[in-house]
DNA sequence: CCGTAAACGAGACGGTACGTCCAGTCTTATT
DNA sequence: AATAAGACTGGACGTACCGTCTCGTTTACGG
């Protein structure tokens, strides 16, 4: 886990903390393909030497300084699954509206998957923590019965984080509060639904 | 719709067709991050000079010949909303699936995001087209009774197509012919499904 | 001679004038480097397409706009070698400070000695009359024993013109209406000069 | 004095040497109009950037390379105000005809005269030395009194020199050994001349 | 408290591609 | 026959940023 700020001493990058907040306060001023990696290298006053001895390259130190910002935290068991995964998507929409990542997400992607490992490198710094707690989460709710049993998990969670996703990407619709309560509420209807 | 090849005289691109031919040969080999505008120059033939005449850069090239590629059609009434739902689904992963609009889409957003004008022309040419059929197909679910009466239409469109992209794009998940259905599955449960 | 304004017709530019006044205007406002054939098009009216039928380019262009302005006129036999040789000269600097021609000169004639008929073309078009006006001048300063009997007359006339054009291009000193005066003083110092 | 090849560590262009003295080699072989800069990179072995890095074009390349071989040296006092005339213009002579200097001159002037700055380099680069020295000896010649009293030094400079220079650059006369000699005389008749 | 090795600063460089400017040529109307 | 219209090839420009290299210089730990 690269993401600490204790004790860098003997043998490590020094200056990390300061370049990735660098990386960080750039990223609200300029957009992703416009920052460069001489320019973080002048505003923090780290050589650019320096960078490419610690990171390969721009998407490398940009997913690095945003990993560090992602809420991935566990999500308690509230009771009600639909609480549950409320709570864990608003996450992701605090992720993607309360930081640079939802801006600079699609370009970040196209930039790391340049490189097979790249990808790979991103969903274990981004992705890999938040989908297990979901998981976990889907499979309470399998357990109490509020969701079917041979459930595709996966797919299931693609087409929770896929809607806040292509509203941030795409469609450039809006990310706000309340959305994942309504995404929710289209895969789980509310009991008393209009389906039926 | 400019993809035509008549009566290229007088006015307009005259190597128009064979550029865009060129750019979707050239995608299907080389990956949208290592395509360059000189490469595209030099396999079409065509000069560097006359490509920035008509096309502003690399990725106005590559939207102008993807989007010739896309299906948009419209959806007939089937008579089911699932069915029709399914189908125009099935369209979106076509479009990822067979062209190389799947692998360059990432890339070619972040582009065009870079200008205003570019994501607007970009969703203009992608997605307009294909909302309104989706929204057609929605509407008549709605008025048959298939789907809640307040649905938000834009967010279930999302949705929809969002869970494709996801997969497409972020988890690198199966794109295949019957991911339409199960996502489908998801939104609006089968007769007699596992949640009664 | 490339240098008529009479009956164009029938086999010939018919826009000959109205493009050698364009350049000529042109050349007032903008350098010789800054002006291009396509500009001159643009300012007269005339398509590219005919300019280049009827001159190889824009040096050519210059050259034959500017020549139909030098004063090249024969010096009458004022009796007095030195006063003869005054008034040509004069025309001289007239000719660089009254036209465009003397900013343009440096570059219009490396332009020109890029081809060796280039060189030879703006010596015709230029130099030649002139030059042989200056001689006779000469030769009626040696017949009346004004002037040496070996004088290299070609060598002279290079000085003369020379110290002019020396300002002109390389000092950027003043060239105003006694300096063919003063030149002529060097060479020909007037009676009973400081030299005796 | 910038040609020194003395410890090129910390600071400074590293290559100067090597690419001043392919662009005295590619001038010997390839007129000014038709030298490129990135000839000069191909020929040299140095990247194109790398030049735009120290000079900021062709023009300046090309100043830079051929004010390193123009002899400016002072002139000795021969006791003969001709001798030392002479002697000065001789190295003008030389400078033209052992140097590419005489063909790249008019190209060079106009290329730099694009800008203002441009004409005040070159005269600082080649002429405000020589033309120092120059000075010195019609001073000299003045307190000799072998030169008028109040002889304009500018306008005599101008004389000597552009009788060389347009030569060189416009009639194309031939520019030997005793052009100069016979230039002096013209301006300084020899003792016992055909005049008296 | 001091030597040594890791980390950093400094600066030049090769390299790829960009997007632009003009030159000059071609084909096909139009007058 | 001359001109207009307009697309095209082509060469070079000057720029941006990348990633790498060679050195010298600081820093702080571990004996």
């Amino acid at each position: 886990m690269p993401v600490s700020s204790a004790e860098p001493r003997r043998g490590g990058p020094r200056k990390r903390d300061l370049v990735l907040q660098t990386v960080v306060d750039e990223l609200t001023v300029t957009p992703y393909a416009q920052l460069t990696v001489e320019r973080i290298a002048e505003a923090s006053g780290v050589h650019k030497t320096t960078l490419y001895r610690w990171w390969s390259g721009k998407p490398q130190l940009v997913a690095d300084a945003l990993a560090a910002l992602m809420d991935t935290g566990p999500v308690p068991d509230t009771g009600s699954t639909r609480s549950d995964l409320v709570q864990w998507l608003t996450g992701t929409v605090r992720n993607y509206a309360e930081t640079p990542l939802g801006v600079a997400m699609p370009a970040l992607i196209s930039d790391l998957a340049r490189t097979p490992e790249g990808l790979g490198a991103f969903r274990g710094a981004f992705l890999a923590e938040r989908r297990a707690n979901c998981a976990a989460v889907i499979e309470r709710g399998v357990a109490r019965g509020d969701l079917p049993d041979h459930l595709d998990v996966d797919l299931f969670m693609d087409t929770l984080a896929g809607a806040v996703f292509y509203r941030q990407v795409v469609t450039g619709g809006l990310v706000d509060a309340d959305l994942a309560e309504r995404v929710v509420d289209l895969l789980l209807p509310p009991a008393g639904g209009a389906r039926e």
